[in-house]
RNA sequence: GGUCCCGUAGCUCAGUUGGAUAGAGCAACAGCCUUCUAAGCUGUGGGCCACUGGUUCGAAUCCAGUCGGGAUCACCA
């Protein structure tokens, strides 16, 4: 790689010029700024010390060092403490017809035993999707795209939560009050329907409690002696039980929610390798704590509920297991990455789940340590932001909650209305139109979710349709499919680039971006962040789109100038194409 | 209250892990289609990087404190 050759060259310089060894940390290998001369620049004040010279003088001697020894380095500058060295066009010419065409550059190629776990999306099956899990869903699947071209072999998991209270009170609802609808006689989405009775629940506990404190009981009691309360919780004892009439129930709605889901993650073009339930995986945490409590790790309280004791390490005691031995949330979690660490022996578990729950993952790597369990060290929370609302949080009881499926049919709509009005589909057959509204407005989407840093809340506002100009995903589709109709009209063959053209500063910074590729893919593997991937594509697409408006290509009169620059728009166009199927975001041939 | 996260243009966000004069987009205004797709391009205005101190050649970035916002601290998941 070019970048470690420079670094190496400028330790080499320093410590033949100067006597000291550094490590290639130590050299700030950063690009030059637009203004300067040069493709890379490092800041050598902190040479000075041991050269004993100043800036200007100590960048001189290192740069003439480096051109000296290195021929990819044409010439240098220096600006105040500031090295600012040129590549030579013959690298750049070489790099350009090496990889224009290559199918995944950047990418690293899998290595098989670098088993890598990811777990997103989660959902409970007693409502559709919302904001909240379109954030989660697109998180989740573009990082293991950008793990994967990380060379990483990885699986993708969903765990459905299926069982508990929650569960049962859609299922009561809809036993009480459903007079036998179903997804069919409704017309109602499957997930839908079952959030429409778990709204219902809802809605009559709460007027149940509001009459009871109004005979004066307290709030709190109301609360828990509800009859509908009473109801849910002989629901999923009964469950338990495993209950002939209620399992069915269970079962059947179920289904219905799961063909409403898959319909959404298809539509989402997201998909899992494996899913787990909760039903099937919850009890499995009991093992793990009664073996811990045999082992003196845990500790049994007179009422018989298990606490894990996590004061020494800062946190609190945690409950493991009721009094009533039933589990909670933490035991299944304790039970299902054990499951997984038995099935595949991931080097790496990571759970994309909302930084509302950190304390959670904080707990459980903890207790899987305390337990004895190694691999509790390869467990990594990809906790991210909330979705948050011009008014705040999303609120189901206020009924703010944003739906994920109204949500892509609105921008559907918005993406049609926009094509129509620009008159940009008038020669499309209706199927191409259709297809490329959805591609549009996926586009559009999911680029506004990925393209915010992961780690930080983001806001939605809900009346404001998503932008489809500027810093979007359909400027850099755009950007895609002008490429794609300009190399239609270019019939010949981009083979040879010759080596004596001038390469004008525009499309020396594409070049440049277009080589950063690789690096920008590894630091999204490492940092997790599909936003770095974004901000990249905008970046290649804007800078492309300059060159394009400012340099003629098509009719260059000059064979060579235009096959380089076909070459230019080649790579360009391939490697938006590639960021953004890292994204998850497809690219139209023509819009 | 304890712990954790966040605070950058009117708004939404970048800022390559400490480097040069802090950048984009939106919104506003002014231009550019008889020539490769104008969902595009060019230009103008807009900043006490919340505040205060510290670390050093150098701080939006690291440390401490203050203020403001959020999350969490359930026998919910």
């Amino acid at each position: 790689m070019l970048e470690s050759k420079l670094c190496q060259a400028v330790i080499e310089a320093v410590q033949n010029l100067y006597g000291l060894q550094l490590a290639e940390k130590d050299v700030s290998l950063q690009k030059t700024r637009k203004e300067f001369e040069g493709e890379f620049t490092i800041a050598v004040f902190p040479f000075v010390r041991v050269s004993k010279k100043s800036p200007e003088a100590t960048a001189t001697e290192i740069g003439q060092y480096v051109k000296d020894n290195l021929t990819e380095v044409a010439d240098f500058n220096v600006i105040k403490g500031f090295l600012n060295l040129q590549i030579t066009k013959e690298y750049w010419l070489k790099f350009l017809s090496t990889h224009q065409n290559e199918a995944n550059f950047g990418f690293t190629k899998t290595e098989e035993s670098e088993v890598v776990m990811i777990e997103y999306s989660s959902p409970n099956t007693n409502k559709p999707l919302h904001l909240g899990h379109v954030r989660n869903n697109l998180l989740g699947w573009s990082v293991a795209q950008i793990l994967k071209a990380n060379g990483k072999n990885v699986v993708k998991v969903n765990l459905v939560n299926d069982r508990g209270i929650h569960i049962c009170k859609s299922m009561l609802a809809w036993q009480k009050w459903g007079n036998s609808e179903t997804p069919a006689s409704s017309g109602l989405k499957g997930d839908h329907l079952a959030g429409k009775y778990y709204v219902l629940f809802d809605k009559y506990y709460r007027a149940e409690v509001a009459e009871m404190i109004a005979t004066g009981i307290e709030k709190e009691i109301a609360e828990k002696q509800a009859p509908l309360m009473l109801a849910a919780q002989e629901m999923l004892r009964k469950w338990e039980a495993k209950d002939e009439v209620i399992i069915k129930l269970w079962e059947t709605m179920n289904a219905w929610v799961y063909e409403g889901f898959e319909q959404t993650y298809h539509r989402m073009g997201i998909d899992f390798d494996k899913t787990y339930y909760e039903s099937s995986t919850y009890l499995l945490g009991k093992l793990i704590v009664e073996k811990g409590l045999s082992d003196g790790k845990l500790i049994r309280k007179a009422d018989q509920s298990v606490w894990a004791d996590l004061t020494a390490d800062g946190l609190d005691e945690k409950l493991l297991l009721r009094a009533d031995g039933t589990s909670v949330y933490m035991t299944q979690d304790l039970g299902t990455a054990h499951l997984r660490h038995e099935e595949y022996q991931p080097k790496q578990m990571f759970y994309v789940v909302g930084n509302e729950q950190n304390y959670h993952f904080d707990v459980l790597k903890l207790v899987l340590h305390k337990l004895g369990y190694k691999w509790s060290d390869n467990i990594y929370h990809l906790s991210y932001g909330m979705v948050e609302l011009p008014a705040g949080k999303m609120k189901s009881r206020e009924g703010t909650v944003v739906d994920a499926d109204d949500l892509m049919d609105e921008m559907e709509k918005t993406a049609y209305e926009k094509a129509l009005e620009l008159g940009k589909i008038d020669d499309f057959e209706n199927e191409e139109a259709k297809q490329l509204y959805a591609t549009i407005a996926m586009g559009a989407l999911k680029y506004f979710i990925l393209k915010v840093d992961p780690q930080k809340n983001m806001l939605f506002n809900p009346d404001e349709s998503i932008d489809f100009n500027g810093n979007t995903g359909p400027f850099i589709q755009y950007t895609h499919a002008r490429i794609k109709s300009l190399l239609k009209k270019a019939s010949s063959d981009l083979c040879n680039i010759a080596a004596d053209i001038e390469i004008l500063p525009k499309e020396k910074e594409i070049i440049r971006l277009l080589h950063e590729y690789p690096s920008v893919i590894k630091l999204a593997g490492e940092n997790r962040s599909p936003a770095l991937i974004a901000n990249y594509a905008f970046e290649l697409a804007k800078e492309y789109n300059g060159f394009y408006q400012e340099i003629t290509i098509l009719k260059e009169e000059n064979d060579d100038l235009r096959n380089f620059r076909l070459s230019l728009s080649v790579f360009t166009a391939n490697t938006i194409k590639s960021a953004m199927g890292l994204l998850g975001i497809e690219v139209p041939e023509r819009m």
